[in-house]
DNA sequence: TTCCTTGCAAACGATTTGCATTGGA
DNA sequence: TCCAATGCAAATCGTTTGCAAGGAA
């Protein structure tokens, strides 16, 4: 079990804000990358085996997402999902099941991605607002729900 | 007080769906209509004057969501902020302040937006998800927040 | 008369927090 | 040694639901 790319730059991102990356997180984090899409902490609870409560879960990963090495995305019935920051994972967007809350990821072309980024910039310079992200959400039907 | 074209669109869709457009329910649309984004239960219940009870505003919101007359945005903090469906509003996108969690409404312009559904289609098309809405969300910080 | 809506109170479920204990650097 | 992390139980908080009374068609 070597220490990744991945793990190191978490590890690092952690320490600078005195949170310490320890075995449990390593698995959350791990859960994470293998997903492909948000995961909520029940899901992690459940893909772990139920071996963190969810009391920590919940805890690791607020701080793991204040530290900046998380992002959260707030779906149907106020379930909260986290995936790895797009730091770590590049910038993607959304793919929203309306029935099961389900949420996967997708790229789109890089010609797009710029002409979105420009629109964004100008719209929110155009409202006085301060963005700091953006992402498309396409809300439907995911192939299980349809 | 005379019944506006909005009204009586929505009166008909609710109607269709053997939903009553009783006076608490106007004045919660007449408020949505009003608002420049999503509202939550608790905001539109202050914004009433705390007239109509928690309990009867969640219900008049979800039986009206699902009646197709609003839309629902899920935020921060698991809080569902509701808005007329954009039949009635027309397409639009969200200003999403992360420090409050209020919500703008913004539209794109025209050619933008039809560069984002020919996207959108394709996307889902090849991920074998049935879109049925988009919405370009922008996070950062509202003016008042920054 | 039939069915929808309303209010209140109780129930829920996701998430948070207090506190004592354990563990890492 | 010192401060953060962990676990459990209790507490929160947004939202939902049961039930009896009121209202519209």
């Amino acid at each position: 079990m070597t220490t990744g790319h991945l793990e190191h730059q978490i590890r690092s991102r952690l320490a600078a804000g005195g949170v310490r990356f320890t075995d449990g997180r390593r698995r959350v984090v791990a859960a994470l990358a293998e997903a492909d899409g948000p995961r909520s902490a029940a899901e992690l609870h459940a893909a772990l085996g139920t071996s963190i409560p969810l009391s920590s879960l919940y805890r690791s990963l607020s701080v793991m997402a204040d530290a900046g090495a998380l992002a959260h995305h707030h779906g149907s019935k106020g379930v909260t999902r986290y995936e790895l920051a797009e730091w770590l994972t590049g910038h993607h967007h959304h793919l929203v099941c309306v029935d099961c809350g389900t949420v996967d990821d997708i790229e789109l072309s890089e010609d797009l991605e710029t002409t979105l980024q420009n629109v964004v910039k100008r719209v929110a310079k155009s409202a006085g607002f301060a963005a700091d992200g953006h992402t498309l959400e396409i809300d439907g039907l995911c192939t299980d729900c349809q």
